[in-house]
DNA sequence: TTATCATTGTGTCATTAAGACACAATGATA
DNA sequence: TATCATTGTGTCTTAATGACACAATGATAA
C-alpha cells in the first residue's frame, strides 16, 4: 500500500482496531561507545523526530502493545519494558496539529479518531545497541540513535517524555540491577562502571564501585580475562541471572547470604 | 434526575463529555485509631464494593480528573494525588459485565461506550480521616472506610489496584515524607511512629525512629506537650512544611545543613 | 501524700557501609 | 628490558544503623 493510502486508512479506520484517546510511546535506551543513546524516528507526516509510538489493539494488554512497537522498530524480542508515566496534558496533541500532519503529506480529512485528544503512556526499555536492526516503518523516513545529551527537536511533548524516562532510569539505578540487556554476555568491570557513569552522568570511584557491585551478588567472576586490550587484561564477568532476577523484583538490597547495602529508613 | 435516568444518560451520552476507553480509580488512604483505612463505595449497579473512580473530561488534565473524583467523594480539596500504575488487562472490564450491571438496575441497552474495554489509571492519596465527609453520589448506595487488612469483595480488578497502591505506599515511605495529610496539625512522636508502623505493618524501634525522623528536618519540635494522657506527657511536633515539601520533591535524603541518611548505591 | 509504673526523652556502644586513597600486579608497547 | 596506563586488592576514617540502658515524667493507686 502506498504511504498516502496507508495514512488515509490509519486516520479513517484505525479506530476499528485500536483503543481511542490513548497511545503508547517508547523510550528505548541503548549503550554504545560509552554513550547513552535513545532511538528516535523521523515521522514522515511531521518532518520532526519522535519516539517510537503506537496504539493499543482492542484486545491487547498494553504491555504487549509496547513490546509490539519495540519489535517493529528494533527487531528485538523478549525485552523487559515497563510503563513509567501517563502524559495527559489536554493540549499535548490536538486536531489542528494532526490536520497539519495530514496536510504535510497531501491528505485532507474532515474528521478522524486521530484528531481527538490522546493520553500517552510512556514505556521504557534498555536494549543491546548492537543487536538492533533499526527499521523505520511505513510512516517513518528514518530511524536513528541519538546521544541523550544532543537531542534534536522533537514532536509534541516527546522531549518531556524522554526526560522523564531518563530521570526514572537514573533513580532506578540505585535500586535495580542494570546492564543485562545493555552489555554483551561477558564484560569487564570497567565496562560495567562506564555504563553506570554514563547513565548517571558522573564519575564513580573505581574501587568502591567494584566493592558495591560485588556485594550485590548479581555478578559472576569468570576465570577468563579480556584479550587484545592495551595494558593489564581485565577480568571478565557475567551476570548471575538467578540473582539478577531476584534483584529485579526485590531490589538491589536483596539478601543472598546477607551482604546487602544499608538502605535508608525502614526498608529492612 | 432519577437514578435510572442518570445511569441511562451516562451509558448513552457519557462519551460526549468523557474520553473513551480510559478511566481513573482512586485509592484513598486514611489513618484512624491506629489503623490504615481505605475508602470504598458500594456501587448500586453492581452491588459490590469499588474504588472511587470516574472518567476524564475531554479537556481535563488527568490529575484534575482524579482530584475531581476525590473532591466529589470526600469533600477534600488540595490533596496531593499521584498516578501510580495503569491497569490494562484486556478482560478487566467487558461488555458482558457492564450489561449485567445495567440489568441489575433494570436498564437495558444495546450499545454503549461503557461496553467497551477500559484501561484504568490508578491514583493514590493520603487524607485526613477526620476531615472527610463521606459522600456517596447518585451511583452509590454507601461510602465507607475499610481497614486495609479486612477488605470486602471488590469489583473487577479493584483489589489488585488497591494492593498495588499499598505496596507502592510502603516503598515510598522510605523516600518520601508522609503524614502531613494524615495527622492532625500537632502530633506526638509516638503517633507518627504508629503511622509508619501501621503502613509498614511492622514494629520499629522507638529511639531509632526518633533519631532518623529528626535527622530529616521535616519536623519542628514544639514547646508544648500533649495534655490529658496517661503517663508522661509526650512533646508535640508539627511538620516543617518548607522542608517537608523539599523532601517531597528531592526525597528524604535531601540536604539541609547536611544530615541525610546514607543512601544505597549512587544516589549521592 | 507517696509509691507505682507505663510511657517518654536521651544517650551509648558495637557493627557495618561508604568514601577517600595507596600500592602492587599485569601485560601491551616503546 | 623498561615503561606506563590500567587493573586488582587492601586500608583507614567517617558516619549511619541497630540494639539496648537508664533517667525523667506524670497520671493512677495505695
Amino acid at each position: 500500500m502506498s504511504f498516502e493510502k496507508e495514512i488515509k486508512h490509519h486516520y479513517s479506520k484505525g479506530h476499528e482496531i485500536y483503543l481511542r484517546n490513548i497511545s503508547v510511546d517508547c523510550v528505548i535506551f541503548g549503550f554504545h561507545e560509552n554513550e547513552l543513546k535513545v532511538l528516535l524516528l523521523l515521522a514522515k507526516y511531521a518532518g520532526i523526530w519522535a519516539l517510537p509510538g503506537g496504539f493499543i489493539l482492542k484486545e491487547e494488554h498494553m504491555d504487549d502493545s509496547a513490546k509490539r512497537i519495540l519489535k517493529n522498530r528494533t527487531g528485538l524480542d523478549e525485552i523487559f519494558m515497563h510503563q513509567f508515566h501517563v502524559f495527559s496534558q489536554p493540549d499535548r496533541s490536538s486536531k489542528v496539529i494532526n490536520q497539519q500532519f495530514l496536510k504535510n503529506v497531501g491528505v485532507e480529512m474532515k474528521d478522524s479518531w486521530m484528531f481527538e485528544r490522546f493520553l500517552s503512556v510512556g514505556y521504557s526499555a534498555l536494549v543491546d545497541f548492537t543487536k538492533v536492526q533499526t527499521a523505520p516503518d511505513e510512516f517513518d523516513s528514518a530511524c536513528k540513535w541519538f546521544n541523550v545529551n544532543s537531542l534534536p527537536d522533537m514532536i509534541l511533548d516527546h522531549r518531556q517524555i524522554l526526560e522523564t524516562a531518563l530521570k526514572e532510569l537514573q533513580l532506578n539505578l540505585n535500586y535495580q540491577p542494570i546492564g543485562y540487556n545493555l552489555l554483551p554476555e561477558k564484560f569487564t568491570m570497567p565496562e560495567l562502571q562506564k555504563l553506570y557513569e554514563t547513565i548517571l552522568n558522573k564519575k564513580l570511584d573505581r574501587r568502591n564501585f567494584q566493592r558495591k557491585i560485588m556485594a550485590t551478588n548479581i555478578l559472576k567472576k569468570l576465570a577468563d580475562t579480556k584479550k587484545g586490550v592495551a595494558h593489564k587484561a581485565p577480568v571478565l564477568y557475567k551476570f548471575d541471572l538467578k540473582n539478577y532476577k531476584i534483584a529485579l523484583n526485590v531490589g538491589m538490597g536483596f539478601t543472598k547470604d546477607k551482604v546487602l547495602p544499608k538502605s535508608p529508613f525502614f526498608l529492612k
